[in-house]
DNA sequence: TTGAAAGCGCTAACAA
DNA sequence: TTGTTAGCGCTTTCAA
């Protein structure tokens, strides 16, 4: 059917080695016989055996992407970025989708290891991450996203914590002060924008209100209906994640009210949809790009120098100011600080 | 480092084979030998390498799946369904990103050879799959969103003309009548929606007014904003999928114009922003789901008899309408058909 | 510069 | 039921 080395060796008159060595070109072969081997090659229609040379030379030229949900913008566009790169560098990449089920997690970990990977760049849960560092992997793991709390592996993420204070700063400097925020419960960067925003609103001497819920737009949107009916309502509310920022949304409308002359809303992720909304809704954009390109990057040092020490790589999110977060004109509500 | 079946082979005091057969549960082997090689592997820590298992058995159990670019969020859901399937039959998926590029899709196709993959789901571009017939594949294709002209192929896609007349239909039902439309000038899904677009229209009498453009919300912003600018403008405007619908949007707004009221707009692709946008968005929802696991199906179906005759499934859109296409109250517009 | 030969880890005849 | 052995396609010694 397929033919091997071995027939393009037969056609060329030469040895599988030749057609080998001419084939990686590591060893000078003579022209002679290397555009033999050419026309044999094309003759036979031969194509190379990866799973034949990968058995060989114990390199699989294949990473592991494993993530939550590839429907998550924030995970889709890092994907991308990580194939940009893979591909780049001659790299295959297998995509794995877990649905933050620990189950799921330890099975394709599993799998990286039979497939023998050159690396894994993974968003863990929690919960996995955790335990991650109590068992010895054969490959390389970069964390991106969410990060051990103990440390111990290379990882990219957003500065979590200082994104979620360049967005209360904003509503502040915006005029709003009674800053209420749903966080997700599932992720580490969840608790981390939690923590950011904590001490950015005692720095500021405000006082934080908060609420963790379950990864659904419904939740965030219960959450801020209830907010919304008391006497003293929040004149701001912000999302740790896009599909909680959705709910937001769904929740001042439903509670009738505008967005920014009633309640400013933010949140993180830039999508689409937030930029066409009216009014378009302030986000912190993630650097995706760069966390795919640097979690990639990681992992080639690592292969490079595995003694290494572990490298945690932060990068700084942008606020992109629009007018959901309109400068506050209405007086200010009984109660809130004077600022 | 890694210890292999001979290491278990040697602990558990039996041969390779019985190793083999063991761990594949093939044939039968005795609950005594079962045993005592279980806890070999414990004791070794074995795991079987995928790459020498292929190498033998000539299965990949690796499917590859090569579409445009992930972030088009109809690749991304039928990335995830396609996966889905695929980690349900035991089989991995190495995922591609073309960028409509024929030169990168000749050779992540080319790359599938070499895989030696089980199968491949493609959605090439117009170029590539008319020639796509020309060459013997090692390997069954299924084609995905655009369908060949040629046939010759599995293929499954969403039944571009019948949605496209639904939306046509939908609008003249509204009291709509001077419908124009952007299509997308890449694929041949932009073509065929089009071609359910001018079918619709003379069915219904109306005079069909349409352009290409290249697949930027821009070129569709473009393209409509000289149209709004006429006198006798559409009182209708649709796009061929969702990043010429966004641009559609814009259009609308920057000409001073109110959705629905001044100007219908519908689309295709019911992204998360069709929804939340006000007044919500009419668009065709493709059956992602479906259209991944059918991708699926006729690969499974093609690898178990190959001598099958080409398929080619068509599946139907929904029409969700949306205040964008709310029912047209303002008088005719001068010129435009009495119905 | 080239060839012969060993062997990567595994499965599947074939024998016993 | 189990073991022996050949060999999948390739790379890489080691010799020539």
């Amino acid at each position: 059917m397929t033919s091997s080395i071995k027939d393009v060796a037969r056609v060329a008159g030469v040895s599988v080695a030749t057609v080998s060595r001419a084939l990686s070109g590591s060893t000078v072969v003579s022209p002679e016989l290397t555009a033999r081997i050419q026309a044999a090659i094309h003759e036979t229609g031969y194509r190379p055996n990866l799973s034949a040379r990968r058995l060989r030379s114990r390199d699989s030229g294949t990473i592991g992407l494993i993530v939550a949900d590839i429907r998550n913008p924030f995970f889709t566009a890092v994907s991308r970025a990580v194939e940009d790169e893979a591909y780049r560098a001659g790299l295959r990449v297998i995509l794995c989708n877990t649905d933050e089920n620990p189950e799921k997690e330890a099975m394709y970990l599993n799998l990286m290891e039979e497939e023998r990977v050159t690396g894994v760049i993974f968003a863990p849960t929690r919960q996995t991450a955790d335990q991650l560092a109590l068992q010895a992997w054969s490959f390389p793991l970069v964390l991106i996203d969410r990060v051990s709390a103990r440390g111990g592996h290379d990882a990219v993420a957003l500065d979590n914590a200082a994104a979620s204070s360049m967005l209360v700063e904003h509503l502040h400097a915006q005029g709003y002060r009674r800053i209420a925020g749903v966080f997700g419960n599932a992720s580490s960067s969840g608790a981390e924008r939690h923590d950011g925003y904590v001490a950015a609103m005692f720095r500021l001497g405000l006082e934080p209100r908060s609420m963790f819920v379950p990864p659904q737009a419904q939740a965030a949107e219960q959450a801020a209906l209830q907010w919304l009916a008391e006497a003293a309502r929040p004149d701001a509310l912000i999302a740790s994640n896009g599909l909680l920022l959705m709910g937001l949304v769904r929740a001042v409308r439903q509670a009738g009210l505008a967005l920014a002359r009633d309640v400013a809303v933010a949140g993180f992720d830039n999508e689409s949809w937030t930029e066409i909304v009216e009014p378009g809704l302030t986000v912190i954009a993630q650097p995706v790009d760069a966390i795919g390109r640097n979690a990639m990057m990681l992992l080639a040092a690592r292969l490079k120098d595995p003694t290494l020490p572990a490298r945690k790589l932060l990068l700084s999110g942008r606020c992109i100011a629009r007018g959901s977060t309109a400068r506050r004109v209405s007086p200010a509500l009984p109660g809130s600080a004077a600022g």
